[in-house]
DNA sequence: GCTCAATAATTTCCTTCGTCAAGTATTGAT
DNA sequence: ATCAATACTTGACGAAGGAAATTATTGAGC
């Protein structure tokens, strides 16, 4: 974050992400829960200030019986630095710019008439230049592919619905735009914007479902990202949940989405999506089994989930939570069926989260990336 | 590990770290692995060598075209501490003494009548009085008990099988052996040796699997153990694998341990569990499809392991593993038909660990306690 | 208003840890 | 014997954070 150093004390890093993450906080609290002495936060805190990514507020916080002087808290000034966040799917470019606290400041969709990397590239380009408003405050720019992704590199591995083989999209996105670019996964970056700016802060460990045309998990643990060594993690998706179940492409049997994924539920309802929706809405017994029986399939995933790896709370959200009302009580009914002993008590939070979401998972991403620097 | 201080400059730590979990290493190869700069490994070692922990090989290693110095690798005297690791199980205690390297020097069986904590703790006494032979270096005992079990703490939150509930095992075991204790779940302290002493060495991300009466999961990720917030995690045998599979004491369907777990195995063959096994060994058709059955269970969720965590490396080990050539292709098919993609490259070894495995794993625990502080 | 207790923030000094760069040690090849 | 190559050691230095004293800012009691 510092203009020329490249890598900052850890503990500046861990002010600024205490701070960032937890909201305004006195010198005296970061020491507390950052395990520093207060001198090291004074110290920290000074070249954060004069860089003007922190500020004082006036005193407000009141600790103890009344008497002491007051703590002026430090707060981020979101304005400091803006961060733009571009999920790629196979049709459309969806971009947002992000302040440094991570508020959706601006937002655009921009339609992809082909697959081509050098199309998306520069068709990335001019997205790019449409939301950024000052040059001088932007540098960065973090993008959200599905599939297989090295962060570390920026490679794209294997992307299957952009078709894309070992693109080396890090070093490509910096050449068409001049930034300072981070790829990472959608799921994973989505997972990484709810665990430091949604309900996950503070979380040791932490889940996030997505349901839509396909199912997917990210996950946090010991307050780091899974990432899987095969370059596979979170793939919720694929766990079997009834060995007699329907085969899926991935050539298993029974797994989560070809019970509940967006395919599975057409073929099932023998209806195309909406209509489905309607028609479970509209009380359709038939219907509304094959509903019942794919939020029975995801709440046993998710059972799986926490069951194995026990996170302290577990997010499910997606596009095809648009439904959502008819998944929730049978996501529910099968994740407390399953879930085993203590895991039944994570806490389960079912809601939609916007699209834009997506793109701002990449703009956080990067806002880790820049905060690490 | 040093006898005053109250903990170690972090590269001592590491530097010992790396020599007893890697072997014999020179400090140009620990500099190199641990991103230190040679002259850090010099002084981190100094006071190891000093203090008995390490000694220096006669030069062996030849690196490069052939000239150069040659390096004098570092390794660990096994013989400088010792460890008790004592697994307490409902009707008996096994105990090892371990050296420095994890090497079982003794093992001790102990009949448990009883169940009362105060019993046992005398009992554990008597067992570590029977194993140490020289006080002076063994100043460590490590508890392995399923159940809840926090760590940090040393406290027994609940043991099914032991009846115990907020037990404060590591105050009361300190007081009835005058050792420093540590406490841990079984199968967590079964991982930890897995993965400091075993085939887990050096990944990043490890799973283990125990096959048994109860089937369970130790998982390592990001070099970490992961504990679960809620005080479940790896709970592997309560994954649902079939909707419509039998009820599982858990008050789950289908759970793998209600398919695969001993009990089940017995009930469904109707047969003692050494007759099941005889009668399919024998070729018994029925018999072999109950252990088909399970087999395929165990490996669907070992695939759901895989799929959510993607570990580096699965071993799959246990007592039920006795008859594990009725179940080895079994759990090979339902991982591979299960596991996503580039999961199911992942290794898996399937072999039957020695039943002292566990009290080593103890002892592994408070090895790592002891070098950690 | 003055003083005191309580709490927050800063300053100064100091320790610790690890790097850098130069020097020493030990080998094989010529 | 000399040199190149590699391993290890040494000592000066610097960065980072801690301890404790100091300063700052408040409310309460008088």
């Amino acid at each position: 974050m510092l203009p020329e150093a490249e890598s900052a004390a850890p503990a500046m890093t861990a002010v600024l992400t205490a701070v960032l993450t937890e909201g305004p906080l006195s010198r005296v609290t970061l020491a507390r829960r950052l395990g520093l002495s207060q001198a090291a936060v004074t110290k920290a805190a000074r070249p954060l200030i004069e860089l003007g990514y922190l500020q004082e507020l006036a005193a407000t916080e009141r600790s103890g019986p009344g008497a002491g002087r007051p703590a002026s808290p430090l707060a981020i000034r979101a304005d400091r630095e803006f961060f733009v966040g571009v999920k790629i799917t196979a049709d459309e470019l969806i971009g947002v710019l992000c302040d440094l606290g991570a508020q959706v400041r601006k937002s655009i969709h921009r339609p992809l008439l082909d697959k081509d990397v050098d199309y998306v590239l520069t068709e990335l380009g001019h997205l790019v230049d449409d939301l950024i408003d000052d040059r001088s405050r932007t540098r960065r720019l973090g993008l959200a592919v599905s599939g297989d992704v090295d962060r570390a590199t920026g490679l794209v591995r294997y992307s299957p619905f952009l078709h894309w083989r070992d693109v080396p999209l890090r070093e490509l996105a910096e050449k068409a735009t001049g930034l300072t670019v981070t790829v990472e996964n959608d799921v994973k970056a989505l997972t990484t914007a709810e665990h430091w700016f949604g309900e996950g802060v503070g979380a040791e460990s932490f889940a996030l479902v997505t349901v839509g045309t396909g199912i997917g998990c990210g996950l946090v643990v010991n307050g780091r990202l899974v990432s899987g060594s095969h370059g596979v993690a979170g793939e919720i998706g694929h766990i079997g949940v009834d060995v007699n179940g329907p085969a899926c492409h991935c050539g298993g049997r029974g797994c989560v989405e070809a019970i509940a994924g967006t395919d599975a539920i057409v073929s099932r309802a023998g209806l195309s999506f909406d209509d489905a929706v309607n028609a479970a809405r509209a009380g359709d017994v038939r219907v509304s089994a094959v509903f019942a029986a794919a939020g029975e399939a995801i709440g046993c995933g998710i059972a799986a989930v926490a069951n194995l790896v026990g996170p302290a709370h577990i997010v499910v959200s997606g596009e095809g939570l648009a439904a959502y009302d008819l998944f929730e009580t049978h996501i529910r009914a099968g994740f407390e069926r399953q879930a085993f002993g203590a895991a039944a008590q994570c806490p389960l939070s079912v809601r939609p989260l916007p699209f834009e979401e997506w793109a701002r998972g990449a703009a956080t991403v990067s806002i880790q990336a820049f905060v690490a620097s």
